[in-house]
DNA sequence: AAAGCTTCCCTAGATTCTCTACAGGGGATA
DNA sequence: TATCCCCTGTAGAGAATCTAGGGAAGCTTT
């Protein structure tokens, strides 16, 4: 038996990117805005974020820097750039693209 | 750089039942059907779409048997069983639980 | 009848993505 | 001090798809 995946493969991205969109923010409240922002049926897992995170500061789509949230923790900060916010852009057109292809077939009779 | 991919991952099996699901169909005819149905945006390559028939017939989810295209070529025949309607009901709506998730957030301002 | 194109099936290996399962620091609370 | 929670991170596994092959057999062209 095999489990399901709390996302669909490859939207990770765009979704922390879209999180992004809303304002700076540490990892940890970028996971839980994206799960409730669902309404819980998206779930990132901590071993998928971080390395999530780094890939998309090594591309330079999002770049951090340290402070403190808002417990009073140290938190590592993450915010847009100009980059990011093109290939957010191209990422949610690609998503819309094969979602209503999708889409088209499922509903077909 | 990166090329990217022809589906969403996590897809394929759903459009593969779905397209059984309108008549029995051979491999090569399902992945013709697809890329029509989806007007081209949709495209199964040969790597992905005989291992995923494999799959899926192991699982019980379609069965076949050889016969003739129609273009009388040999072509090996599948069609959905029970179970395999089952499951085409379950991921369409593990489907649209996702893609509705994922939409609400790219909305989200 | 030879050569080449098209249809159809299949496999191996690489890649990419996400998950599970860890580990650890440090503030808050009792 | 003990414990909980917040927050960051890493290693290794597993699943899914792609690229890049190979091959048989019918049809068409010459």
């Amino acid at each position: 038996m095999k489990e399901k995946t709390d996302l669909l493969q490859g939207t990770l991205d765009m979704l922390i990117l879209k999180a992004l969109q809303l304002g700076p923010m540490h990892g940890f409240g970028i996971s839980v805005l994206i799960r409730q922002m669902s309404k819980d049926v998206l779930q990132v897992e901590q071993g998928s974020l971080y390395p999530a995170l780094y890939r998309l500061e090594e591309q330079g789509w999002i770049s951090s820097e340290w402070g403190t949230s808002e417990n009073n923790r140290k938190a590592k900060f993450y915010k847009l750039t100009a980059a990011g916010r093109k290939q957010l852009a191209e990422e949610t057109s690609n998503w819309e693209r094969l979602s209503t292809a999708i889409n088209l077939i499922l509903k077909t009779t």
